[in-house]
DNA sequence: ACTATTTCCTGGATGC
DNA sequence: TGCATCCAGGAAATAG
């Protein structure tokens, strides 16, 4: 399932390939349609625009686009000094770093959420399109952008502006002081805390039981009851789990690929997930599974207190 | 204001 | 073999 490693694979892989790129034209197909915009205004918002960058927030995919207004994708015409003047502007604009906002352009997002087996995935017109694709985007360049997604959790959205931002903070980005005040007071389990996107933005179920393991911590322990010491090892368990798991790719559990539609291997790394009645590869114990907040929460009872 | 539970969805695994 | 049931889980909705 796509979290934060997984996303932000996915998300440099999609920039590394498309970004500059721009769309042509966009299918969206089956109903219910997984929108959280009408497929109208996805459509309309997408066509024409061109791919500044793609980068992941907390464990949605963040496409920045920009678009001429009222100009869809046909070239600038050029028959005035003005309108020369403005086409020259625009350009500067799209291939400057941030230049300021011109009149001509205008800035838009569009946000994936991948859900639970979502995938977006680069490939070629003529490769077969796999079954659930819920959406394509054909690109100038010949590509397509396919939105596949067989449970159907995942969802698309477009905003207009640059103005995305994640409900919580980036669990690489936080500091120690802001990370421990996120758990104070908090009566939730530790594993249900790490799981609210409004506290840190991109830790699933995967990365959490990892994290909880590696920092010796018990999911089922009150968030507020942890000390410094505790909170201290959760931030930088935390900071390593991703960090590592974004530096194999991620993890392919079910269905998840990167934009390439390869597998991660942060699989093989798991030292608790998925591995119920295995021994603990620290001392030994069988690891132990346990439902915190209808979620599987893997452990081991020796290691974490 | 918080916390806990239910719901959505479908392929794969399990059970009889 | 076949059919029914259960399970996985992110996040929004609902309940307490």
């Amino acid at each position: 399932m796509p979290e934060l490693p997984e996303v932000e694979t996915i998300a440099r892989g999609l920039q590394r390939q498309i970004a500059g790129d721009v769309i042509e034209s966009v299918w969206i197909g089956s109903k219910p349609e997984p929108l959280k915009s009408s497929a109208r205004e996805i459509a309309r918002t997408l066509e024409g625009a061109q791919i500044i960058a793609v980068r992941r927030v907390g464990k949605h995919l963040v496409f920045d686009l920009r678009r001429q207004p009222g100009n869809l994708s046909q070239p600038v015409r050029r028959s005035t000094k003005k309108a020369a003047r403005m086409a020259n502007a625009a350009k500067k604009e799209i291939s400057g770093a941030r230049g300021t906002l011109g009149r001509r352009t205008e800035t838009a997002q569009w946000i994936v959420h991948l859900g639970m087996t979502g995938s977006m995935l680069i490939a070629l017109p003529e490769t077969a399109i796999p079954p659930h694709t819920h959406a394509i985007a054909t690109l100038r360049s010949g590509r397509e952008l396919r939105f596949v997604d067989p449970r159907r959790f995942g969802r698309l959205q477009v905003r207009h502006g640059d103005g995305f931002a994640a409900t919580g903070r980036e669990p690489l980005d936080v500091g120690m002081e802001i990370f421990a005040a996120l758990f104070r007071g908090r009566n939730t389990p530790i594993k249900s805390a790490l799981l609210n996107q409004k506290l840190l933005a991109g830790i699933g179920n995967i990365y959490a039981d990892e994290s909880l393991f590696r920092a010796g911590i018990r999911p089922r322990r009150r968030a507020a009851s942890l000390t410094r010491a505790e909170l201290l090892r959760l931030y930088e368990a935390v900071q390593q789990v991703l960090n590592e798991a974004i530096a194999a790719g991620g993890s392919s559990v079910s269905d998840y690929v990167n934009a390439e539609g390869e597998a991660g291997l942060f699989q093989f790394e798991l030292r608790v997930y998925g591995r119920e009645a295995e021994p603990c590869a620290v001392c030994g114990a069988p690891v132990r599974r346990i439902v915190i907040a209808g979620r599987s929460s893997h452990w081991c009872a020796q290691c974490q207190k």
